[in-house]
DNA sequence: CCTCCAGGTTAACGACCGCTAACCTCGCTG
DNA sequence: CAGCGAGGTTAGCGGTCGTTAACCTGGAGG
């Protein structure tokens, strides 16, 4: 949370780079000497800033999810009332895109290392994955009145795993640019939500 | 190939459950020993019947690779000049999502553990990871003739990264239904498709 | 100036893991 | 029935990895 403005290094540039690490060769394929090497110290140097590698994957997931949680409560707590659903859609799935545009390697860890976690962490990380689904649900739901329950839940699954699918975009900076794609994501998200009602625009 | 009508053999039963291990706990997660306890045999006896961990990974990957694209070409094929474009993309929306929804623990590993792998089988699955991709691009931009190549390929990764969100739907059987849930996945892709045309049907 | 601590270092331990070696045991087949 | 190969077994080696132990160092504070 004390990230933005100040920059007391060394524990963010650690999990920065652990991220990195993470989401290109699995959390058991990188070793804590190469998470060291990455931030120019060495080896067994990280346990002095992370009781151990787990919580260093622990402390990413947990970060992740709520951060995404958070974001979505302050798009909806934003537009309260005054904007209709459509428009507080619409934000939530900017988020979504800046948050996968940005922070790629984290978007990967987010629905793929999980299940590396210790028991609690775990838990913790599923409610908070479990409420950030439900507030799309609703919102959702809300736009689109002809969807039950399960199926936005499950279109809203869907969307996610087409909004992350920024990783396998381009290898490196390939993309069109960074807003032509976050547009062309957008539109595709909202085609695939309201093709999701069964009397909607499909064929 | 010779799979369908006669029992399973060892191998494929080894293949099936390091498929379904390696997709739960990752590559480096799983250990030969437990590989061997999931098919009643235990340790090194899988070495009867491969060289290594890797291979089993590799026959894995560039088998789900071949057959996501011989599908693809048959399907194709049989359409030939006969049918749209618009039926043939609809043919190969149904072939993925049935490969998705059969096989989960292969669509997992597909985009998840590539890297693990010997650089000439990573060649060769990506390889054929790419004639699949670029078999898509062609059809959707037959049927989309508004899209650029660049805006259809991105479409493309971005389609398979719905359908293949099918491993975050329900934790066990708690879809409404395979049917239905498979008509809900081909609408949507449907719906991403036609929301990426620039004066698509995007809101 | 002495102290102390944050933040490093290297050495090494213990566990685990992939793989090999050596051996066993069926069910064929000549 | 002898022989043998397919398909197992257990024991153990070598390497890697996470973690700990012990030590070093520079800068802030009394």
């Amino acid at each position: 949370m004390a990230s933005r403005t100040d920059a007391p290094t060394r524990r963010e540039q650690i999990l920065k780079e652990a991220a990195r690490l993470f989401a290109e060769r699995g959390f058991h394929g990188v070793g804590v000497d190469e998470i060291g090497a990455a931030v120019g110290i060495s080896g067994p140097g990280l346990y002095r800033h992370f009781p151990g590698k787990d919580a260093m994957l622990a402390e990413l997931l947990v970060g992740i999810s709520g951060q995404l949680l958070t974001g979505a409560r302050r798009r909806l707590a934003e537009a309260d009332g005054a904007t209709g659903a459509s428009a507080v859609l619409d934000s939530l799935i900017e988020g979504h895109i800046d948050f996968a545009l940005d922070d790629r390697p984290l978007i990967t860890l987010h629905d793929r290392e999980l299940d590396r976690l210790r028991d609690s962490d775990r838990k913790l990380v599923r409610q908070l994955q479990r409420q950030y689904v439900e507030l799309w649900v609703e919102v959702v739901r809300e736009v689109y009145p002809a969807l039950t329950e399960p199926a936005a839940r499950s279109a809203v699954h869907s969307v996610f795993g087409l909004l992350n699918s920024t990783p396998h975009l381009g290898r490196a900076g390939t993309l069109p640019s960074r807003g032509v794609t976050a547009e062309l994501l957008h539109r595709m998200a909202r085609g695939a939500f309201a093709a999701a009602e069964p009397g909607g625009a499909g064929d």
